[in-house]
Order: C-alpha cells, then structure tokens, then sequence
DNA sequence: CTAAAACCTGACATTGACGTCAGAGGCAAG
DNA sequence: CTTGCCTCTGACGTCAATGTCAGGTTTTAG
C-alpha cells in the first residue's frame, strides 16, 4: 500500500509517517518512480510507534526499542532489551504519578461539589 | 520568600516561576524595589501546577481549574469545577492507556527475555 | 564600602513532533 | 491527453515550556 493508505489506516498523518522513516523507525520500498510503498504489517508497526509517543518515549528512545519489538535476537536483546525494562519501569512511575495526580483531582472536585452543594441548602444558603 | 528559595524548594527554575506569574497560574507580592515575594503556600501550589503539567494540562487548562482549587466558590465552581471534572476523565482514559502500553512492554520484555534464554540453554543454543 | 550573589525585565534560542507550502512528477479515469 | 488526486523533496512555520544571555539594580556577607 501507498503512503496515504498506511497514514489512513493507522490514523496518522503522512507527514508524520514520512518523520518516522527519517527517525529510522520505519522502513519502505521505494517504486522504481521513488513512492513509498508498505506492508500490512507497517500498519501495526505504526500503531506500536504512536502508543510509545503516547507513553513519551522520544524518537530516539523508541528506535533503540523497536528492534529488540521486530526481531528478537542476540544483538540486540542485551542493549535494547536492558533500555526496554528500563522505560517499562520509568512508564510505571510515571503512570503512579498521573494515578496520584488523578486522585488528587477527584478529591478536589468532590470538595467543590460538596462546597457548592452546601450553597444550595436552604439551611446555608 | 525570595524566588530563588521557593524555585529551590518546589524543584523547579526560576525561568519557570516567573513564567507561571505570566501565565497567570502563580502571583506574587512585590518589595518596594520589585522582588517577588511569596509565603509557604506557595510551595505547594507549585508542586500542584508541576503535576498538572506533567499530567499532559496545558497552561491555560491549569490557570481554568485553579482557582477552583484555591478557593471554592460559586463564581468559578461552575465552569472550573466542570473542566476540572472533564481533566479528569481525560487523564483517567490516558492513565488507562498507559497501562496499556506498559502491559505491552512488559510483554515485550518476557518475550525478548524467553528468546534470550533459549538461545542461552544447551538444547536449543 | 565592596564584591559576590540574587534579582529584575526583555528578548532571542531551543527542542520535538509535527503542519504547511512550493514546485515538480506519477497515475488511474474519462 | 488532460483533469484531478496522490506522491516526492526540501524548507520554513508552529507551539509550549524553558534555557540563556544582556544589561542593570538590589541584597547580603565580609
């Protein structure tokens, strides 16, 4: 498939898809007239890179995990896999972090509600 | 306080409080020659305003709940304690797909790991 | 009193993941 | 063959939070 399918499909923008491949996170064979064209498989591939985005891995970050995603091997299960645990636990924290600040959230909202309900009552009013 | 001290005790720059003033998140009061001044209070609203943007608010988002936050009242409990409640469940559904994500990593990670011991055991190597 | 350290305003620089535009070529349909 | 849409490269624009620098004042320590 083209670009413009790949970028439909896996609801991206062909811009970012073309950042992508300049970040080294994506591949594509070129046609003899120079476009760009993908496997099914980039479709998931490209799903994968945009939930690492989501989780703030940067572009570099990402590249240095996605080999040990593709191809398990040797070479690059010992770097890549120690730098994969590694955003896994920074991930971790960071999701206790936003639980936390969500919890926070909601206390503030519940004593807003409760301040505003008392308002209301005849009793305070 | 000095604005060194309170930069120094809520972990963040100088550059950013005085940012946070422009931005209308953090007030101060001034000296007669023109150094800010804030009270212990202030620490914390700092650290708040770190996790609000750590939990992906905008400036603008943070400076529509805050004063939801500082000071419950009719005025803002309104809209503030609105969006207040609609931030939440924004965060709430990206804590989710953090999750998520780390699920996936983790996942990741075992298989690589699984691989890598494969590879490492006398029958398979 | 003086030197160092902290503060002030104002403004330009940076970073990362894109948006957007220009100018040119590619490709299926009528 | 042309119309219209897709694609190409290259380059500049953007946005938000913050870094950084300049040039000047204030506070503090000795």
């Amino acid at each position: 498939m083209r670009i413009g399918e790949l970028a439909a499909r896996a609801g991206v923008s062909v811009r970012s898809l073309r950042y992508y491949e300049e970040q080294g996170l994506l591949r594509s064979t070129r046609s003899t007239s120079g476009q760009r064209h993908y496997t099914e498989e980039e479709v998931e591939r490209v799903t994968f890179i945009q939930r690492m985005y989501a989780a703030g891995l940067s572009s570099r970050t990402i590249a240095e995990v996605l080999p040990c995603v593709e191809t398990p091997s040797e070479e690059h299960s010992d770097a890549a896999l120690e730098r994969m645990a590694q955003e896994r636990d920074r991930l971790s924290e960071h999701i206790a972090e936003l639980t936390r600040t969500r919890d926070k959230l909601d206390e503030l909202v519940a004593v807003a509600r409760a301040y505003r309900e008392s308002l209301r009552l005849p009793a305070a009013g």
